[in-house]
Parts: structure tokens; sequence; C-alpha cells
DNA sequence: TATGAATGAGGCTTCATTCAT
DNA sequence: AATGAATGAAGCCTCATTCAT
């Protein structure tokens, strides 16, 4: 990304490591305690660089922050992107896709944690990033060639938004992870074991399947 | 707001009135910037009283925002228990209780911020509320006799959790408000319209309804 | 000390006993914490009155500080008076006085401590006090008489100053409990034990007689 | 105080200085005021540095008043080093040495308000300090070998324990200087003139002398 | 005589940030 | 590219005391 720099002399300086470091660091502390709630000095005295190196690289707190939602927009994106779809019937396909973002969300809790943080700040700096748009695009671009392949052969209802489907999808894959602090103290109950998840799991892909698959006026 | 009790001889004091008017204020505090975000001096200002008697009241901040959270909670619960499914069939009545319940989220978007503020603190306050678990128990009996007179008709399928139902139409509703701000970023659709948000809850209804009405074995 | 109002209606009113209690309970307050240390908040909850009969009575925190080491004096040398050296040869009668005088510092150490908080305060509020001057003399007057009558019988050596005996009983008296804490902190040693501090006590009086019985020009 | 170094360019980072500088007012404050007496602020402003820079450097305000505490010991205890008792005889080594600590307390009365505080805080601070406890080691050895001489020419009674006399010497030294105001106060003596002092001093001597060449049995 | 409500002033501490080297 | 020293502003909280009843 930057030109490197000669190597004379430049025995331990790695710009790219310590900016990566920060951002590793930063990233853990903006998810546990938010943008207010973390500190710079405790992410500086984790990093192996020295506090004035964050002002250097990022600018101010914001800044970093705003670097730490786009890695982990974009590490999170990346990560849906090995998902394999191909040569998969529409509804299997979906029913895969609902599956995996579900497992995806769940086992990545901190950038979860960050979108929530983002969403208490009114998207306020999400607003500012293409980045974060463009890698969010691709999402959308997966589900409307599900949605247009399940049309054609008939197993989808007509009338599907894709935007919309990702809504849904999203709602009970996000909701999982972002509301089990309250709902685990709320309720007595199993759906945050390992079975639990599984069978929440399994219900969210049936209730998808079952919303695509319906057709008014047949059963209605 | 309220009645103007007798402005002759300007009675002053008021303790029911200055503890009402802290919790109403810091409340949209806290909603707006979290507990960390929250200045106590900016509550104060706000605030009929003294920033004094907020300590004299609540003790602290945290002790302040705890009793946010469980003013809201309360509150927010006692609207739910205005919802009267008395004679209606069983799937009327979850069909109700499930659009009653996007509605009533989507109406109170600060109780919404601050359970995702709370859950951004792991509960923390949360866990240590005996209050706030009893207004959420009367939340799952409703479901449970919903389900249980659905199921003796016929019309519900076998093996529903009451805790399980009352988290997916949680997770409907709440994503619904709370991912509005990143979600309204990334895409740019009308599904935060009033339009779409209409069609959002129709369906939201008719995924619950189709979910519990799935008889496994016979249609899939 | 003051005159008893009308008994009639008089049914739970007890100015006296609200007095003591609250001069009982500041005085292990300021003994506790020291002047600063002390907080009238805490003084007053422990109290069966309420924090505006502090004030009532005592005017301030200065005030009432003033009245718990006045009325710790005037204990305390009370305590003294119980003492009855009439009969005893001069050398017995000091070696009682030297003996009491460790033992009942021993036995009040928050009287002790309300000295040494004085102290820290450089006497200020003691050196407004008559009533405490005039409950000291009394052990000068003791002293003095104990002296002349050793002299007299010749076991004493000359030019003996009570004050400055005094001086010297209290010095080992004092600093036994004054500074327990850090003497324990600093050295191992068993001093503070029952044993260590009747040993300790045992040698104090036998200082003191020494020096008293010392003759100059005979053993030096 | 010290070597002004080269005023040319102005040079204004002095760590050190800077630290040393808040370590010698704070000490004087603490030991004018006490711990909840003394005002950080008022610490501040008679200093060169900032307020901040105490935060900086000690942390709070027990951090700095245990820095204090350290210090102080440590101060008192090295100018003790500095008393050569070498070539003397052991009754006139142990003269010396009264004599030497009845003046030295005398002459750090704020190291002596300073352990009178902490006696008030039942020596918690100093309980966790190595440092502290090091440097009084020295002054029981120093004591020891006296008091080993003494006994091995004959000089000094037996049983004589060196923790049990430094106790001692320093009761006579310490009460001498913590108690001076209120003992002022209640007594109308000569005993804090110099003159007066001086006599105290010797007593002191006197009495500890007297203690340590009393033979049981012989004499009594 | 008695009290809960209320407070101005000031306490200690922490923050993100910048400076001088 | 890198750092320890330094900071103004503002944060939360507590104090002794007084008010209105």
């Amino acid at each position: 990304m930057e030109l490197e720099e000669k190597p004379i002399k430049a025995v331990k300086r790695d710009p790219k490591g310590v900016r990566r470091n920060i951002l590793r660091v930063s990233s853990k502390e903006f998810a546990e305690y938010g943008l207010s709630g973390a500190r710079v000095n405790e992410i500086a005295a984790l990093t192996k660089a020295s506090k004035r190196m964050i002002y250097y690289y990022y600018g101010d707190k914001e800044g970093l922050y705003k670097a730490c939602l786009e890695a982990a927009y974009s590490h999170v994106r990346a990560g849906e992107e090995k998902l394999d779809l191909g040569g998969l019937e529409p509804d299997k396909a979906l029913a895969k896709l609902v599956g995996f973002t579900f497992d995806h969300h769940r086992k990545n809790p901190d950038f979860i944690r960050l979108v929530m943080i983002e969403n208490i700040h009114k998207a306020a700096f999400l607003k500012g990033s293409e980045i974060i748009r463009s890698v969010n695009a691709a999402a959308i671009k997966n589900l409307t060639d599900i949605i247009i392949r399940g049309q054609s052969s008939g197993v989808f209802r007509d009338k599907l938004d894709p935007v919309e489907l990702h809504w849904q999808i999203s709602a009970l894959s996000f909701f999982n992870v972002s509301n089990k602090p309250t709902f685990s103290a709320l309720f007595d109950s199993e759906l945050y074991s390992d079975e639990g998840q599984r069978t929440l799991r399994d219900h969210a892909v049936e209730m998808i399947l079952l919303y695509v698959s319906h057709k008014q006026g047949t059963q209605k």
C-alpha cells in the first residue's frame, strides 16, 4: 500500500505490522467497551507501538474507530465470499446461505458488537465509508441470483425483495448474537446451549424457506 | 403535562416530581449516548433539579442508569399488558401479538436503544434486577397460552417452545429498530419508508404464522 | 443541666439522651477517621437522631469535634480519680500510678486517637477549652504530692519536676498505644502480645522508679 | 538549591526534578493536614508542575501519600546512618544514640507528623511497603551490636531486647514531638523551651542508661 | 423539637491529545 | 518513524451545611 522504505538500517521498523497490531488491539477494545467506553491509553498499552503512533497513523480516536469498523466489515464479508453456492438448487442454496449466515454471525461476535455500537451512533461513521457499502452490495447480489433461480423454477413465490430477504436473514442471525446477554439474563432457557443454538439455526432456515416458498392464495 | 397543582403559595418541594423528571431526562440521554457517553452534567442541566439531587436520589451514574433501565422495561411491558387477545382464535391472537410487538418496538426506540446499550454491557445491570425479570415473565405466559390453545385446536404444530417463539418474534421486531441506522446506510431500500415498514410487519406476521402452522412430514 | 421540660406530651422526647447518643457515635467516628476524615453524614446515619439535630445541638462539625474532645478528657481523667494511692509509700504509690496510667491508656485507645488527632491539628481546639485544662491539673497535683513525700523520706532524688515526670510517664504510656500500628508493621516482635505488654508495663514502672530514685554523684 | 544547569536554550523537561518537587511539596501538605485534609489542588498550586502530573507520576492521592511516607522514612533513616558510634564504649555509644535520636526527631517534625498520620490510618500504607521495613531493620541492628558489647563487658544487664530498647528510646523521642501541642496547651511549663528540651533530652539519656545498667537483685 | 429535601462549592480523577526531543 | 513528558478541559462525585415544613 505504501512504498517500501530503503531497507538500509530499517532493522526493526515494520509500519504495516504496527498498523495491523494497532487495529487488532483497538478492534477488541472498541468491541468490548464501545466508542466512548474504549480508552486510548489502554489501547496503547496493549499495543506494541506507542500512543503517539496511534495518532500518527489514525489521526484521532474516531479515525481509529472508523478504521476498525471498515476492517471488520471487510474481514467478515470476505469470509462470506468463500461460501460456494454454485451447483445447488435454489432452495438448497438458500438453506445453506441462511445456515451459514447464522453460524458466521455467531463466530464473529466482535463484529456484531461493532455494528451494535455503530447503530448506537446512528451509523455516523459507516455513512461516510464507501468501502463498506461496496462490500455489502455483494451480499445482495448473491441473494438476487438465488431468488431469480428459485422463481424461474417455480419453487419460490413472486415478489421477493432481495434486500428484504437479507434483512430477514440478518434479523434472525444478528439478534441471536447481539441480544444474547439480555435474553439469557431475562429467561431461563436452553436457547444458548449448543443444542439450543442448533435448533434455533434449523428453525431460522425453516422459517426463511417456508416464507419464500409460500404461495399466497394457495394456503392462507 | 400533568395537572398543575394550586400555584398559590408556590409549593416548591416535590420529591416524586423531581425523581420522575430526572428519570425522564436521563433516560433520553442514556438512550442517546450510552452509559459512558451520557454526561451527568448534561442530564443535570436538562433537569429541573440540581446535579446534586441526581446523586441524592440515585447514588451514582450507574445507579441512575439502572433506574432508567428498570423504568424502561416496566413502562414497555406495561404497554403490552393493554393488548387484549381474549376472544381471538389462537392464530388470530398470535398474528395480532406479532403485529403489535413489531409496532410497539417501533414506537419505543429509546427503549430499544437502552436494551442495545445493556447488551453492549453484557447485561451487567439487568442481571441484578429482579424487577425486570418479573415483568418479562408475563410475556412468556401470554405466548404459552396461545400455543396451548393452538395446539389443542390442531392449527399449531407440536413441540413449540414459548421462549423460542418469543425469541423469534423479538428478533424480527427488535432488529428492525436496532439496526435501522446501519441497514439504511448500507442499502438503498424502501424498507424504512412507511409502506416498507408495513410490508416488513406483515411479512413478519406471515413468517411466524407459517412457522407455527408448519407440520413436519406433511409438507416438506 | 437543663430544666426538665413539662412532661405533658413529652412522650418520646429525650434531649439528653439524644445528645449523649450523638456524642458517643461521633466520638467513635472522629477517633476512627480524624476530623476531616469523619463524615457528618455517617455520624447522622449511626445516630438515633437526624442530621439536623447535630447542627441544632453542636453548631457545626468542629463544634461537635470539640465536644467529643472535652467529653473524652473528662471521662478519662474521671477514671483516673478512682485510683487511690492513699496509704502507700511514695515509691509504691508511684509504681502503682505508672502501671495504672499504662493500663488506662491501653484501655482507652479512642481517647488516645482523639489526642493524636488533636496534636495533628496543633491543639487548636484544646487550646480554647478551659474545662480540659482544669481536669488535667489534677493529674499534676497527684504527682506533686507523691514527689514531696518521696523526697521527704529520702527515697526520691532532688529536683524532680512533677510536670516533667508526668511527661515521662505519659510518653511511655501514650506511645505504646499511639504508635502500635506502625511499630507492629515495622518490626516482628512480641511487644504487643499480652505478655509483651506486661513486660513493657513492668519495665516502664522500673524505668520511672530508677529515674526518680537515682542520686546524682552517687552512681554515675 | 542544586546547581543550575546551563540556562542556555531554557531546557524545560526535567522529570526527576518534577517528581522531587511534587514530593517535597506534598510531603509538607500531608504532614500539615493529613491524608484526607491535604488538598490535591493546593499541592498542585504549590508545585512547578501541573495537577495532571501528580496523577501521571503517582496515580492518585493515596499513591502520592505512600510515596511521601517512603521518602520520609528513607530520608530520616539515612540521616541516622551518618551517626558514627564506632570507637565508643557501649554505654557512651548508647548515650550518644539516645541523645541523637531525641534531637533527630526534633529536627524532623514533618516526619513525625507523617508517622502520626500513618498511625491514625492504622499503618495501612506502611504495611504495604517493603522499602520502609528494610530501612528500619538497620536501626535494630545498631542497637543489637551495642547491647551485645555492653553485656560482654558487664556494664549492661542481661535479657535486653533490642526491639524493646528501640521502643523505649522512640517513645521518649517521638512523644516529645508528637504531643508537644497538647502538652503545651495543657500545662504551663518550660519543657518546650530550649533549656527545657535540653533537660528532657539529658533525662531521657539518663533513664535509658539507668535502665540498661540496672542489675536485678543487686539494687532493688 | 424535629426532619427529609435540597444545595454551592469544591473534592479527586480521567480524558484525548500535543509537545519537545 | 518513534517516544516519554506534559496538559487543559472536563468528567464523576462528596462535602458540610441550610431550607421549608
